[in-house]
DNA sequence: TAGAACGTTTAGAATTTTTTGAACGAAGTG
DNA sequence: CACTTCGTTCAAAAAATTCTAAACGTTCTA
């Protein structure tokens, strides 16, 4: 069934022998670069590489297809699939009357990217805004009574937590205006960002920090 | 030096005692979350731990004290540190009569983060970008006189290249708005994203597309 | 019912990344 | 000059990640 298609390659003339072989090697820099890619952003390179396979099929593949082509192991390439399903970037389709799986990429790219920024992007950020909410709230309580150096040194802890919080918040509100789709504007957000103590006599900006987030609110970051 | 700071620890009052404990604590909390953050950005843990520590110091801190400080060895840390001033994380500081190389975090995070996004994931996507325009190129070229199934195949390739083209020039100058500081609307950004033939003839995308990016085409991204 | 086709699981092999510790050189000190 | 301090380098160890190949369970087929 497939192997048709090599024949004709072979017997066809020079010029369409050429566009057979453009399109080998551009695929192969495509898969390559997606396999880049899934390494930048924290996944492993054949899960990329899978996508990207996928990506560039007219019509669904099997696991086999899918070694054959990578060159990997059935284990490998069953594990990196089925990670790909979980993140909603590739989906199975059932044939009649074949008890192969075939799977194809999620082609709305957006929809693919959205997923991963609300599963795996988001939790991460909130942990982290999460975390040092309660570690400010530690301090400010325990550092109420303090005095001296130590009162010092507390209320420079704050004040650097303060920063990191506020920039995860931002950062948050940023995925999740991807996600959703908002605007933002990095003018103020890059101020925001910068340190307390330049900018906390300047309310505004906080107030632009809080009205953007407001847009959001409804769907539970608050901590 | 360093010792006289613990022995007022052990003398102090119940309630300061218990203060220096939580910013123990806190600060445990901080460094780790630092760490985690490395390591999610594909820089490595030490790197995320090195940077908390020194942001949560008053005082700019040598070798050793990070050594102490996060119990590794004075070759990792060395390497790790180095690493963060290449980023410019991080600065080193020159006292007066001391042979020692004191080190201080870079405080304003929003440089800091600029610096990464310019140096590191721009690099990134241009060359996703400039290898997509290749490969278009390429192929647009070749099929220009095929025909039948080839010309069919070669066909979906460029519509689905022309996708993730269409993302990581939005990517791209999403994040030089971050760095130069402009504004973004996520709502257009996401239709814009999504596959080609869905919205090939709703040409007014393309232009907003366009429009975004020439605020920042003055400094070299197109290929 | 035996055997083939498929996908999954898993132990351990291979590879990559991170860490250590010792050696070294440069610079300062007595 | 002998000795100490400090930071870097690098080979090897340790740890983490990725990959393979074989075993296995299911489902279908003859």
């Amino acid at each position: 069934m497939m192997d048709s298609k090599l024949y004709r390659q072979r017997r066809e003339a020079p010029e369409e022998v050429s566009l057979q072989a453009q399109m080998e090697e551009v695929s192969k820099d495509f898969i390559n670069n997606l396999g880049r890619v899934a390494d930048f952003f924290g996944f492993n390179r054949l899960m990329g590489q899978l996508y990207a396979v996928l990506f560039l099929s007219p019509e669904p593949l099997t696991l086999d297809d899918m070694v054959k082509k990578l060159e990997s192991s059935k284990g490998n390439v069953s594990i990196n699939i089925r990670a790909l399903e979980r993140w909603g970037l590739v989906q199975q389709i059932y044939k009649w009357a074949d008890r192969k799986n075939y799977y194809e990429a999620e082609a709305d790219i957006w929809k693919a990217i959205s997923g991963i920024l609300q599963e795996r992007e988001r939790k991460e950020s909130q942990q982290i805004i999460s975390s040092l909410n309660q570690s400010v709230a530690r301090l400010e309580q325990a550092s109420k009574n303090a005095s001296g150096q130590e009162a010092v040194t507390a209320q420079f802890y704050l004040e650097r937590m303060e920063v990191l919080r506020r920039l995860f918040k931002f950062g948050d509100s940023l995925l999740d205006m991807m996600v959703q789709g908002g605007a933002v504007d990095f003018g103020s957000a890059s101020r925001m960002a910068r340190s307390t103590d330049e900018y906390a006599d300047d309310i505004s900006d906080l107030d632009e920090l809080e009205r953007q987030q407001a847009n959001q609110e409804p769907h539970g970051t608050r901590i």
